[in-house]
RNA sequence: UGGGGAGUCGCCAAGCGGCAAGGCAGCAGGUUUUGGUCCUGCCAUUCGAGGGUUCGAAUCCUUCCUCCCCAGCCA
């Protein structure tokens, strides 16, 4: 990707980096990206994504891919694949360096042993409970397990026939002996390798002892040569842990880990436990439902690469929690959109005008610009008639004040094509309007006329008879409450949106009927619109991205107020 | 009431002793064949609270308050 040459406001992370670099602590600024492939990425991924490989990028370091694979139960290579083709989707290269820790497996193991050698580890036969209980509180230390003051030698023997498969699963794990009265938790002798037999994605059988994160973490940093491991702020007290590992090994070097504060978004859920319950409970339709905030899930509802990546660079890097309006999120999009999105009509929820002093059988091509604003971008023609589809809120029986849409006795422009007033409407026996009649003015072919008439109205149409049937997917926010993830106790079917989709049967002009799935429009007037891949030849289906902006829905609002 | 973090505009966020950037949202106008876009203007005498140091403090010291994280053989 492009290298970053335009000034970013600056954070912390990039203020250590600064210092380091001149205090020639770091020479090549070496960031990595390590997920765990237990469920997809999210726009909390795509933050910690822009942050370290975009770190690396504008510093002309280099940042590498990392699996974080060491624990095989919940671990799977469909994660694999789909956080690599998220990654490069949003736009970011590891070029040769990606890598596994499952790869560093047998050198971790060496490690272990050179700590049980050193004293610095311990085979230990305490079970789950007994471990709690040993570990004292947060207030109150803890004590020695009665396995701490075994020598090496016996460690050593132990810790290989756990390699060699002797010991059933749970029934010791080998434990970093540090300090059981450390007021940091995690020093309070931390499990390093814990019996699993389980298959794992890639080293399948060969191993029935896994490491524990903050024994592979900080070793795969070292082993990479990372200069600035960057993790969230639940790691902060981890970091002593880091930091004692590297110390008690003959590592080639001793990573810095620094934390920030990880992505909220209001709306949104962002755990992936919850996430992956959305799609096992079947409330989303998968991973890449649009609904979700997976980038897979935003990829497919239209957003692009670029406008997740300004909005990583607006939300900024810090290390107060924090939660970012969606409507920011939004912005970033429609200024994207905007700028690379063609326009073409579609009604989506049509109701009939008929234009009557319109030949019957008449049928005109009219140009209609893709883009109004950039006349580079071409047109295509769009066929006219007597009897035309319209957005059935373009209508109002009483005319409100500040209205400029059609009502009885208004003229409003259709555009590219007439303008034409109201003279009367239809309704059916339940008293709701089935049909708009209206006429047109011959003289103000392709929307204008030099006569300084004043139409403050412009609305989309679609010729009855081309128009070419198509499915909308209208997406809200999947949660209601702006802050899900602090609900407790309630189960997620009572949290959902009932409208957070609505299908909708439309009627678009007839040049959308060949589409390509992923192809990004404007829906004039209405919303950014991408082509779904269910999509059948000459039977698109659209989903909204996002809609425009309304200053209308503003204004009735205060005028209903 | 152990330890580790954080508190600057409704939401993000710069600022690091010299007198409150920027963005989103909002508000008011202008332009407009999208009530979109674009353009213009407004929007923190104040930085969680109280003391103190200083000619001068959001920035230093101090006391207090609030919020987040840690007691997985998860990451």
């Amino acid at each position: 990707m492009t290298e970053g040459t335009d000034k970013k406001t600056s954070n912390f992370i990039r203020n250590i980096v600064d210092q380091d670099l001149s205090a020639g602590k770091t020479q090549q600024v070496h960031t990595r990206f390590p997920p765990e492939p237990n469920g997809y990425l999210h726009v909390g991924h795509a933050k910690s994504i822009c942050l370290n490989f975009g770190l690396a990028n504008d510093y002309r370091g280099i940042c590498n891919l990392r699996f974080d694979d060491t624990n095989p139960s919940k671990e799977e290579q469909e994660y694999v694949d789909a956080i690599q083709a998220d990654v490069k989707w949003l736009g970011f290269d590891w070029d040769d360096r990606l890598f596994f820790a499952s790869d560093y497996f047998e050198q971790l193991y060496q490690y272990a042993e050179h700590l049980i050698v050193n004293g610095n580890a311990y085979v230990c036969h305490l079970d789950g409970e007994q471990m709690r209980s040993y570990r004292g509180t947060l207030t109150e230390p803890g004590k020695n397990s009665p396995y701490r003051d075994r020598t090496p030698d016996e460690n050593l023997d132990l810790f290989r026939r756990m390699r060699a498969g002797e010991f059933e699963e749970g029934a010791c794990v080998l434990r970093a002996k540090i300090d059981m009265s450390s007021p940091i938790i995690q020093m309070r002798d931390p499990a390093i390798y814990r019996i699993k037999k389980v298959h794992h994605h890639r080293t399948g059988d060969d191993w029935c002892i896994y490491p524990m994160y903050d024994f592979t973490h900080c070793i795969s940093d070292a082993l990479e040569g990372i200069t600035h491991s960057i993790c969230t702020l639940e790691f902060e007290n981890h970091r002593p842990l880091y930091d004692w590992i590297l110390d008690k090994l003959p590592v080639p070097c001793h990573p810095q880990q620094i934390e920030f504060a990880r992505l909220n978004l209001t709306h949104t859920l962002m755990s992936k436990r919850k996430l992956l319950a959305l799609v096992e409970e079947g409330h989303v339709a998968g991973w890449d439902d649009p609904r979700m905030p997976t980038i897979a899930g935003m990829r497919r509802r239209g957003y692009t690469p670029e406008s997740l990546r300004e909005f990583c660079e607006r939300i900024g890097v810090a290390k107060a929690d924090s939660t970012v309006d969606l409507p920011l999120l939004e912005f970033c999009v429609r200024e994207d959109l905007n700028a690379h999105s063609p326009r073409v009509m579609a009604v989506l929820d049509p109701i009939k005008l008929v234009i009557t002093n319109y030949p019957e059988d008449q049928v005109e091509e009219l140009d209609a610009a893709y883009f109004q604003d950039n006349k580079a971008w071409g047109s295509r023609s769009v066929p006219f008639s007597r009897e035309l589809w319209i957005e059935r809120d373009d209508f109002r029986e009483d005319n409100p004040k500040k209205w400029f849409r059609l009502a009885p006795g208004q003229e409003v422009r259709l555009k590219f094509a007439y303008y034409v007033t109201c003279q009367d409407f239809v309704k059916n026996e339940a008293g709701d309007v089935v049909e708009i009649h209206a006429t047109y003015d011959p003289a103000t072919r392709g929307g204008w006329s030099n006569d300084g008439r004043k139409v403050k109205g412009t609305l989309h149409w679609v010729s009855a008879a081309q128009a070419l049937a198509a499915e909308v997917r209208l997406y809200d926010t999947l949660f209601l409450d702006p802050n899900p993830g602090s609900v407790k106790d309630v189960p997620l079917s009572e949290m959902i949106n009932p409208d957070s989709l609505r299908v909708v049967q439309a009627w678009v002009e007839p040049s959308l009927a060949e589409v390509e799935a992923g192809h990004r429009v404007q829906f004039e007037r209405t919303g950014y619109f991408c082509v779904d891949p269910d999509s059948k030849r000459g039977r698109p289906v659209f989903n909204r991205t996002v809609t425009l902006k309304d200053s209308w829905a503003k204004i009735e609002a205060k005028l209903n107020a």
